[in-house]
RNA sequence: GCCGCCUUAGCUCAGUCGGUAGAGCGAGUCACUCGUAAUGACUAGGUCGUCAGUUCGAUUCUGACAGGCGGCUCCA
C-alpha cells in the first residue's frame, strides 16, 4: 500500500501529510465531531470521499454557511423518506436547502395539513434515531431512469440534467448537477438500504448527526415554479448545529412576529383595513397619520431642497394617457379595470409618469430650464392579485412619493447620481443606514416584454451601472427584473433584525419621452429629446410606514413618535400643573397628551410604556414645588427633578435632531 | 390568480358531539387619589363573516362568496 500525499488546509494555514491510498476524508477529521464535510479544491465532497493524491482538504463544520445547507439538505432527505414511510403513493419533487431551513415537494392527493407534520416530524425521528448512513452511489441516465421509473419528477430532472432547465429551475441543482449523476441511499442498521433519492449532494455521514431540527409549515408551489405546472404540495423545516441555535432561530422568528406591522399598527391604533372598503386598502387613524403627514411633510420639504417642483395630478385619466405610456398594451392587468362614461374608457391611473409628461409637455421647454424635476406624492392603484396583499408592504391603493427629472442626455449621468445620494440620504434621515444596490436589467430572452432597441438598453444600463459603482455600496445583478421601458436601480436597506426590503428606485426611461413627443430646444436651436428618469424614494409611503413600524418595533424616535410626550400626574391634584407644561410644549409645536384620567399612576404608566411613547412626563408635589418635572423614558430609565423649561428644551432638541431615545 | 388553513364582543381567545354563547383585556359608570409596568365594584357590548342548502331547529353540518393568514406565481 502506497502513500499519498495530501495538504490539509484551515484558515490561512496549510499542511502537508501523508496518508496511505484508500483514506477517507473524515480519517483526516476524527477528532472533529462538528466537522460533517470536506472541501476538497473548492468542491463539497462527503466525509466518506476517498482522498487523492494532491488533494487539498478543507474541514466543513456543520454551522458554517456550506455545513449548515449540507445538514439543511440530508434533512429534507430524511423528511421525505418519513413521507414516503407514511403515504407511499408519495411523489418526490425536489428538496434544496434555503436561507435558514430546506423544503421538500411533494405530489400527494390530500396536501398536508397541521396534524400531518406532527406525524412526520415523529417519524423522521425515528430515522435520526436508526442512524441510517448515507450512502453515494454513482449511476447512469439509463440506470436512474429505470430506478426511478416511479418518480415522475426525477425523471424529469434527469432529462434536464446539465442543460438551461436545471439552472433555471430553482433548488433543481441540488439534485442533478452537471457532472456525474448520483443517487443516495440511506443505509439501515443491518446494511440494508432503506431508502433512496436522486441526489447531488453532498450529505451527512449519518442521520445522527442532525443534532436539531423542526418543520415548519406546508404550503402548495408550483412545480418547477411555473404556475402552467400542477401545484405540489411543500413541507418547510430547519434544522441547526444545535438546539440552542434552533432555539435562537425560533426566537428570531417570534421576535419578527411581534414586530410585525399588521399587529403593531392595530395596538399602537396606527392603522387598519376596513373589509367595506376592500382589500389591500388600508386607512390611516389619527396617530398613524401623524406619523404618514411627518414623513411627507419631511420629504416634501427635502425634495424642494433638492430642486425639485412640487406637482399634483389627477387619480384617474382617459385610456390615451396610458397608451402613450406604453403601459395599457404592457400591464393593462394590472390596472383596474375602465369606467365607461362619455364615451370615454377612464382609468385609475397605476403610475404617475404620464401626468408628468403632460405637464412637460404643456409649453415648450428650453435646454435652460434642465433638468426639469417634477415631484408629489401621487396616489396609484394597481389590481394586485388577491394573494400577494400583505398588510401595508403590498397594496392596492399607495401614495408613491415619485419624481421624474427630465434631463439632456449628457445630464442623465449626473442625475442619476444626484438622486442616488438624495435617497441613501433621506433614508439616513429616517433611520435605515445598511443599504446594498440592485440593477435589474432587461431579459434578452424575452424581447417582447421590453421596448426598445439593444444599444438603448445597453446605453441606459451602463449609465446606470456607473452611477452605481461610483456609489462604493455593493451591487447586485437582477437579469430580467427590469420595467419594459428601462432598467432601474432599488436600494435595498436592511433594518433593524437584519431583514432587507426594497425601498428607492431609480429608471432610465428612454422610451416614454419618445412616445409622449417630449422636446426641447437646444443652445443651438435644434429640437431635442430629453431623457426621463423615474424615482420614487419610499417607493410607496404607506409600505415605507409599514417597514419603519417593524424597523423600530413601534418605538419610534420622538420626531416620528405619534405622541411625543405623555405627561402623568402622580395624584389628581398635579394634573392642572402638567396641563400647564403640556400647553407650554404645544407652544413649541410638540405632540403631548396628559393621561388625567382616573387611572392609577402606575397603570398610567404602564398604558403609556405599552404605547411605546418616547417621553414620560411624571409630576407630583416634589416636581412642583420645585417647578419642574421627572422623565421616564422607555427603557424604564428615570432623572427626576428636571426644571420645566429645560426638559421642554430636551424634549425639543430630541425630535429637531431625530435622534431616537 | 392557485393550494391549504382560518373567521365567535373593539382586541386576544374559550365554547356549543345541531336546541341562538363565555373569559381576560379594552369601553362606560361609581368609589378610591396613590411617586415610576395592571385599585376595586358594577354596567353595556355578539342575528357566532355574508348568502344559500340540509334540518322541526344551524353559530355548529354542506356549498358559494367575502375577508384574513401561510406559501406559490406575480410585483411598472
Amino acid at each position: 500500500m502506497s502513500d499519498i500525499k495530501v495538504v490539509r488546509v484551515h484558515a490561512d494555514q496549510r499542511a502537508e501529510t501523508s496518508v496511505t491510498t484508500g483514506t477517507k476524508a473524515w480519517e483526516l477529521f476524527r477528532d472533529d465531531a462538528d466537522v460533517v464535510a470536506a472541501r476538497v479544491a473548492g468542491q463539497l465532497k462527503d466525509l466518506a470521499y476517498e482522498l487523492a493524491d494532491g488533494d487539498e482538504v478543507e474541514a466543513v463544520a456543520i454551522d458554517s454557511a456550506d455545513g449548515r445547507d449540507i445538514l439543511r439538505h440530508s434533512t429534507a432527505h430524511v423528511m421525505a423518506q418519513a413521507v414516503q414511510q407514511i403515504w407511499p403513493e408519495a411523489r418526490l419533487g425536489i428538496g434544496p436547502p434555503i436561507e435558514n431551513g430546506f423544503y421538500y415537494d411533494f405530489d400527494v392527493e390530500t396536501p398536508f395539513v397541521p396534524e400531518d407534520l406532527v406525524k412526520i416530524e415523529s417519524a423522521m425521528r425515528k430515522i435520526i434515531k436508526e442512524n441510517q448512513r448515507f450512502e453515494r452511489r454513482v449511476t447512469t441516465d439509463a440506470d436512474a431512469l429505470t430506478e426511478l421509473k416511479d418518480e415522475p419528477y426525477k425523471i424529469e430532472l434527469i432529462g434536464l440534467k446539465g442543460g438551461a432547465g436545471a439552472e433555471g429551475t430553482e433548488g433543481a441543482s441540488v439534485e442533478v448537477g452537471a457532472g456525474e449523476l448520483t443517487v443516495y441511499d440511506n443505509i439501515g442498521r443491518s446494511g440494508e438500504a432503506k431508502w433512496s433519492d436522486l441526489c447531488r449532494g453532498p450529505h451527512l455521514p449519518t442521520t445522527k448527526r442532525i443534532p436539531a431540527f423542526k418543520l415548519m409549515r406546508s404550503a402548495a408551489a408550483y412545480w418547477r415554479g411555473d404556475e402552467k405546472n400542477k401545484q405540489l404540495q411543500r413541507i418547510y423545516g430547519t434544522a441547526w448545529e444545535s438546539k440552542e441555535a434552533l432555539e435562537a432561530h425560533l426566537e428570531r422568528i417570534a421576535e419578527a412576529e411581534k414586530r410585525d406591522h399588521r399587529k403593531l399598527g392595530r395596538d399602537l391604533d396606527l392603522f387598519s383595513f376596513p373589509d367595506e372598503i376592500g382589500s389591500g386598502l388600508p386607512v390611516f387613524h389619527p396617530k398613524g397619520g401623524v406619523i404618514k403627514r411627518e414623513m411627507e411633510d419631511y420629504v416634501r420639504r427635502r425634495h424642494i431642497e433638492e430642486g425639485f417642483d412640487y406637482v399634483g395630478t389627477p387619480h384617474i385619466s382617459k385610456e390615451g394617457t396610458f397608451h402613450l405610456s406604453g403601459h395599457l398594451p404592457y400591464y393593462k392587468d394590472t390596472m383596474f379595470p375602465p369606467m365607461e362614461f362619455e364615451g370615454a374608457d377612464y382609468y385609475l391611473k397605476a403610475m404617475n409618469c404620464p401626468m408628468h409628461n403632460l405637464i412637460y409637455r404643456s409649453r415648450g421647454r428650453s435646454y435652460r430650464e434642465l433638468p426639469l424635476r417634477l415631484f408629489e406624492f401621487g396616489h396609484v392603484y394597481r389590481y394586485e392579485k388577491s394573494g400577494v396583499i400583505h398588510g401595508l408592504t403590498r397594496v392596492r391603493g399607495f401614495a408613491q412619493d415619485d419624481s421624474h427629472s427630465y434631463v439632456t442626455e449628457e445630464q442623465a449621468p449626473g442625475e442619476i447620481k444626484h438622486l442616488l445620494d438624495f435617497v441613501l440620504g433621506l433614508l439616513r434621515d429616517f433611520g435605515l443606514d445598511d443599504f446594498y444596490l440592485e440593477l435589474s436589467t432587461r431579459d434578452d430572452s424575452k424581447p417582447d416584454k421590453f421596448v426598445g432597441s439593444e444599444e438603448q438598453w445597453t446605453n441606459a444600463t451602463d449609465v446606470l451601472r456607473t452611477a452605481c459603482e461610483e456609489s462604493g455600496l455593493e451591487l447586485v445583478p437582477d437579469p430580467g427584473g427590469a420595467a419594459f421601458y428601462g432598467p432601474k436601480v432599488s436600494v435595498q436597506a436592511k433594518d433593524a433584525i437584519g431583514r432587507t426590503w426594497q425601498m428607492s428606485t431609480i429608471q432610465y426611461d428612454f422610451n416614454q419621452p419618445q412616445g409622449f413627443d417630449l422636446t426641447y430646444q437646444a443652445a443651438d436651436g435644434t429640437r431635442k429629446q430629453p431623457v426621463m428618469i423615474h424615482s420614487a424614494k419610499f417607493g410607496s409611503i404607506e409600505r415605507f410606514l409599514g417597514v419603519l413600524v417593524e424597523h423600530y418595533a413601534g418605538a419610534f424616535p420622538p420626531w416620528l413618535a405619534p405622541v411625543q410626550v405623555q405627561a402623568i400626574p402622580v395624584a389628581e391634584f398635579a394634573a392642572d400643573y402638567l396641563h400647564d407644561v403640556a400647553r407650554q410644549m404645544k407652544a413649541q409645536g410638540l405632540r403631548v397628551e396628559v393621561d388625567d384620567s382616573d387611572d392609577r399612576m402606575q397603570k398610567k404608566i404602564r398604558n403609556a410604556q405599552l404605547q411605546k411613547v418616547p417621553f414620560m412626563v411624571i409630576a407630583g408635589n416634589d416636581d412642583i414645588e420645585a417647578g419642574a418635572v421627572s422623565f421616564r423614558y422607555r427603557d424604564g430609565r428615570q432623572d427626576n427633578g428636571v426644571p420645566v423649561a429645560e426638559a421642554i428644551e430636551r424634549v425639543a432638541a430630541a425630535v429637531a435632531s431625530r435622534e431616537q431615545v
